[in-house]
RNA sequence: GCGUCAUUGGUGAAGUGGUUAACACGCUAGUUUGUGGCACUAGUAUGCGUGAGUUCGAUUCUCACAUGGCGCC
């Protein structure tokens, strides 16, 4: 069994979507936020935490477990749910990111895939979208992605439509080679801001028949929010209704809210666990930095009404506590806090959407978080 | 008691007879979007133990005092 998406409604207003998807570790409802779990781990959090904030997929790495241990020792070790001891969901990203992030300069980039140090050794690599496939059919992961380039925010248009091309060969060589009976493979929509180039991608990924599609290279960079809403508008007409949309390492609240009014199922991000490590908490009234002063004497819970297990037993003043000294149970209480935050702004999303009344629930959940 | 060396912000400290007193930590605030790096950015002493003197000008030189370290009786 592959990873299958049934569309239960469209909602009346807006293009945001209630859905289930049936996994090979259960049926999850969507819109649905994953956590990420780069190198095998959530950071700072073990498995049972990472569940009781009721979470359904969650993402690993390709590159960092290409790396370190390799696939081999992966698969020696009973594939990564067994690895890591994680019974949900697993979806792996191909690696595409990394290019992004770790490929020096143009050159890196050629036609048969992409050339860099290692940031372990130095050790000279090439990641190829084959490589990427077979990495992840070892690890044995529930969703692949196939192996993109995710262009810059600052690329031009003619270079993007270059990478869009380019992109779009990868996606077939990686697609050739793929033979996980048990793993589904996603397509990748690239074209950056441009309403021309988001469509041909869409169209042509569409046309190779993938398991679901997502909308990659936005949130880099710097790049501005209207260009990442452009960038999802321009993409979901061409995408089919009946496969998941996942938007690509998204985000912050108002991003997931932009994105579910405007068709995506599935986000990803780092910002919960990384914020979390530098001392900062997602609340209904904005976001907090338990750095501050102000939290010094604050016997309150990082939220009154939330119910994390770092909520329901921890003050804001012991948090700053152990976040100013260093002590990781800060950081963890803090990631568990986040990814729950995030999680629950999903499930409430799923509620107004049954209702008819996502606008009215986006409206209220910005006036009070953006109000501070 | 005598001698000697020291005394710079919350802390550890650099430094100079003359614009805004280095750096680090801490502190204060901000940033973080498919996580190589667990960090990055900004702010933070109107003052250099106290008093007097030399000088156009002293945190920097001189003297006295205070406090502390060390040595000697």
């Amino acid at each position: 069994m592959i990873v299958k998406y049934n569309l239960i409604k469209t909602e009346k207003n807006t293009k945001a979507r209630l859905g289930k998807i049936e996994t090979n570790y259960g049926t999850f409802d969507t819109p649905m936020f994953m956590p990420v779990g780069t190198r095998g781990t959530v950071k700072s959090l073990n498995p049972e935490e990472v569940k009781a904030c009721h979470s359904g997929i969650v993402l690993a790495n390709t590159y960092h477990l290409w790396l370190r241990p390799g696939e081999d020792i992966v698969d020696l070790c009973g594939g990564l749910h067994k690895f890591m001891n994680y019974d949900g969901p697993i979806l792996t990203d191909s690696g595409g990111y990394q290019v992004f992030s770790l490929a020096k300069n143009k050159k890196d980039i050629t036609e048969e895939g992409v050339n860099f140090k290692s940031h372990i050794d130095g050790k000279k690599l090439l990641l190829t979208p084959e490589k990427s496939i077979e990495i992840q059919n070892k690890l044995d992961s529930d969703i692949a992605m196939s192996f993109d380039e995710c262009p810059p925010a600052s690329a031009t248009h003619e270079y993007l439509e270059n990478s869009v091309k380019r992109t779009l060969r990868w996606a077939e060589r990686g697609k050739k080679v793929h033979n996980n009976p048990r793993q589904a493979l996603f397509g990748i929509v690239q074209g950056g801001p441009y309403e021309d180039l988001r469509k041909y991608s869409a169209i042509e990924t569409v046309k190779m028949n993938f398991d679901g599609y997502s909308i990659g290279g936005v949130a880099n960079d710097g790049e501005s929010k209207e260009d990442m809403y452009k960038a999802i508008d321009y993409s979901v007409p061409y995408l089919p209704e009946d496969k998941l949309r996942y938007l690509m390492g998204v985000g912050e609240p108002v991003d997931i809210l932009e994105g579910v009014e405007r068709g995506v199922d599935i986000f990803d991000c780092v910002l919960p666990t990384r914020i979390a490590r530098h001392g900062q908490a997602f609340t209904r009234d904005g976001k907090i930095n338990l750095n501050n002063a102000k939290y010094k004497t604050d016997l309150d819970p990082i939220e009154k009404d939330c119910d994390c297990y770092c909520c329901k037993n921890y003050t804001r003043a012991y948090i700053r506590h152990l976040i100013s000294v260093g002590e990781t149970l800060g950081g963890r209480l803090l990631s568990i806090h986040n990814i729950r935050f995030l999680i629950r702004l999903t499930e409430e999303i799923r509620e107004a959407i049954e209702k008819d009344s996502f606008l009215e629930y986006k409206k209220e959940f910005l006036d009070r978080y953006e109000k501070r």
